[in-house]
DNA sequence: GGAATGATGTACT
DNA sequence: GTACATCATTCCG
């Protein structure tokens, strides 16, 4: 009897599932980032979908342009994109087909690497690293060099622990102004590092 | 506690 | 010119 549950990276199946589907199962999934020596690890506590057919808040709706071109990749593929001329956001895709869909990450609980994290984010309060899209780009270390690389091979990637279970919450997309009626966030029930 | 505000790249009217 | 999948700071109560 292991204390420690085995971690496995997740694989081309895992990220093959329907896009809203796939938002909730990122939910409790290790992000990983390696950078050189450094280990950033951090749980995803909270994602949202963005679909392309009845989606007006996806930057996919109004077709495929130069920022959003990763978005109309593979699944498994990073977008990342660069948020109100200041915070970039990370995404993984989901696209099949020439249709554009993406989760967003929006939150992480912190779990490895706190203190390098903290040196990125200029902050002390671990509720304070990770706890918003733009947040965790940061304390992570991801840049626009990531934009159109791949969660299957490379330094950023997902992965799972056997046997983890989590209660998880589905509610209104937040920071948007169209298609609020959807339920398409997706959040770790009673988690502290949530964005808002 | 909450509301308002400035910073500012990309895409669209 | 305006809107935007944001964040930190500044004001107010």
């Amino acid at each position: 009897m292991s204390e420690v549950s085995a971690r496995s990276r997740l694989g081309s199946d895992f990220f093959a599932a329907e896009t809203a589907v796939l938002a909730r199962g990122l939910i409790g999934t290790l992000l990983v980032h390696e950078l050189g020596e450094q280990r950033l690890v951090g749980r995803i506590v909270e994602t949202e979908a963005y679909l392309s057919e009845g989606d007006p808040a996806s930057h996919s709706a109004a077709g495929k342009t130069a920022r959003n071109a990763s978005m109309f990749g593979s699944p498994g593929d990073i977008y990342v994109y660069l948020s109100y001329g200041l915070h970039h956001c990370l995404n993984v895709v989901t696209a099949r087909e020439g249709v554009g869909e993406a989760v967003l990450i929006r939150a992480l609980e912190p779990i490895e690497g706190l203190e390098e994290m903290g040196a990125r984010r200029a902050v002390d309060s671990p509720r304070a690293l990770c706890s918003g899209p733009g947040k965790l780009v940061q304390a992570l270390g991801i840049s626009r060099e990531q934009d159109g690389g791949s969660f299957l091979a490379g330094s950023l990637y997902l992965e799972s622990e056997a046997g983890a279970h989590f209660k998880v919450n589905a509610g209104p997309r937040i920071g948007i102004s169209k298609a609020t009626e959807l339920e398409l966030r997706f959040t770790l029930a009673g988690s502290p590092f949530l964005s808002r």
